[in-house]
DNA sequence: TATGAATGAGTCTTCATTCAT
DNA sequence: CATGAATGAAGACTCATTCAT
């Protein structure tokens, strides 16, 4: 069952269609057609249908819908997660800013390489009832993100942070800006007067409202 | 099948519950298992036990699955997305910080009366593939949107609004920030070192991460 | 799911067949294919168009099939168990000639009305692996057999029965002789020499090799 | 496809259990779990798994789920039937006594050497519907039943057997007294005052009864 | 020989939906 | 209004069997 996560690993192209086994083709297209209809909403004839294969096919690989979605959450998943972690250096850590900016480009990275990743993380793993919650719960770095969290409560204390912010929730606040819009692309392609939307565009935007906030000379006196 | 919405037109208190009928009784139990297992993974037999009907009763009312969900979407969500987006008033337009902390305050108020609003916004509503996505576009004021982008704009250019964010982006990152971690709240609890965490919490971060950013003194360097 | 057992309450005659529900239907049709292949070898849709109506009827009745095998050991195995023990009369209990000539009457009589019963005897409760055996093992009247155990030891120390036979095996003994011919009717059909074989040849065979024995008169020096 | 029956052609030790071939194997592990959950009830992966190799293996050997079945009717229970058969011997025809002593024991051999016997030949042999019935029907030495039966009526005539007995059905009967104690073992256990029980005690037991049965000083006229 | 891969047919089960009462 | 009964279609899963290697 364990599969060395090449796409994660070191910055490598995915490898040429041809050459992925079957197995890959359908983790490929599971993935997908969960991001699209959401898991519950997919079934197993829907993925063994779009990656060529007959459903009798997906039970021999994954022997079950449950095995499926243990090889999804740990064969591609994990190690996307893993790799956005893996982002916040530990020099960062001195530094909030940089947290801030090495995170959210490492979101994009790994959105960029697994375009499927916003709409599985807010329908499947964010949400409860996500039906890979369970799973990544405990592939979630938790001593990471603690150590991120001491960090920027240390800076705040040194007053390099916003004093009125709250540490834990600042990465939660970092990916939802990141990944939600993806989400929501082609929504917010509805609105009349948008504007060219690209993952540079959210990239100046977010590290922009995330570092200096939407009104940064502002005074601060009416705030609640 | 059109109801008055009399949870969102004023600010009534809830009618007693013995009043109301079975109809809405059927709609709360939808809305909660709705948010709790996602639309896809919950039936409507399940729906007809939460709220003591038969399923053919269910039927009865909303005619089908379909009718159900349109219910969902026109009686429940489309009075709270109005009632939110009402809250950003004429005068607000001219000033930003108000926009924001009007704005996350309706958010806020809004999840008060509808607690599965979130999961049900991030789920089924903002992501492409959710079942009461097309119900809802036609629903959401996008003229009402559009007049807060063109404000948020038009500030921009007086300088009182960071140049470096992208005012289409805004509201998507306000209701993210505000709304994702009720979502993940159950999962933020696992943190080891999460400090109390309730809806006064989040209220400040959010309004002081959207106005003045995590850095707000911070020189502008390094930003890249 | 409890059902009064019209079949054995009384001496009754079945019901006709027009008033039965087709829940009574399935359970007949299932009785007699589980008896003629096994349950095993039986799928609820032959069951379902033995009996006329569809498969998913058949769950709709008994949930699924461990409810079918439950119901078919409740309400029809378990009261024609509760009949034939409840032929070994208090009286009968001293005579132990009386014993076996009532329990064998109960159990032609119970095969009488159940044609079925006594393949899915040896199949399905005997037999380790049978899948009714867990389901009657609590409702096999243990401490009747017991009492009648009891009995014939009783009368074993005083000389009215023989003392080389072994008390507890007895009931095994007589169920064995008048059910296994009966399972095996159309095998011994197929012997050239057999003459005509009914009830009642079976009756009078099975009493007399019983009570005593294939060689009664012969001393019994050689028998090791 | 043929083999000899090394079992019980002569009364030779069971080969090394490390000279078996692997299609030996396949047949030990189908047998045993035959007899377990029955034919039906036993897939041809369980039987490879038990055996240790794949499925396509037993297909590989036996052609098909058919031809596995042809070859345990043929390869082992064949020559079992045949070794019980074979025990009663022309002298002892003259002796109904001594017919019913070789077959007892002859049975209990059998069942020695083969302890899936019993389960199997009440499941899947004497029980119509049973999967090896037909393929032992012609494996039965018939004409050997026939002299059997032949003799015990002329015994019954000449006054040595007695004349309520039926001699067709004395055979069977003996087979039932012998086998089924033997497939109900475990439960018989579960009866309290259960005294030790093993296949001496049930030898003894089905000698005294089969021969003169349970009664036998007793005088015989209220046997209706 | 031996096997991993592959599959069509079938099994149990669920579900939205309908309808007579 | 309300429901128990009924069902067709579809879902997950299994299994005997085949075949290229």
């Amino acid at each position: 069952m364990k599969k060395t996560n090449r796409k994660y690993s070191h910055q490598g192209r995915p490898p040429a269609k041809e050459s992925e086994g079957r197995r890959e083709r359908i983790l490929d297209s599971a993935l997908t057609l969960f991001a699209g209809h959401g898991i519950a909403g997919t079934t197993i004839a829907q993925i063994a249908k779009d990656s060529g294969v007959t459903s009798a096919m997906v039970h021999y690989y994954f022997g079950n819908r449950e095995g499926l979605l243990d090889a999804i959450a740990a064969e591609r998943l994990a190690p996307a997660i893993e790799y956005i972690w893996a982002g916040v250096s530990e020099e960062a850590l001195a530094e909030p800013r940089r947290i801030v900016t090495e995170f959210v480009d490492r979101l994009l990275e790994a959105v960029e390489k697994m375009p499927q990743l916003p709409q599985l993380w807010s329908r499947e793993i964010l949400n409860p009832g996500g039906m890979l919650r369970e799973r990544l719960l405990t592939l979630v770095p938790l001593e990471r993100l603690a150590t991120v969290i001491s960090a920027l409560s240390l800076a705040q204390q040194k007053g390099t942070v916003n004093p009125m912010i709250s540490p834990p929730l600042v990465m939660t606040s970092i990916m939802a800006v990141v990944m939600l819009p993806i989400t929501a692309w082609d929504m917010l392609g509805k609105i009349p007067i948008m504007p060219a939307l690209d993952k540079e565009v959210l990239r100046h935007h977010a590290l922009a409202l995330l570092l200096d906030g939407l009104c940064p000379e502002k005074s601060r006196e009416g705030q609640q």
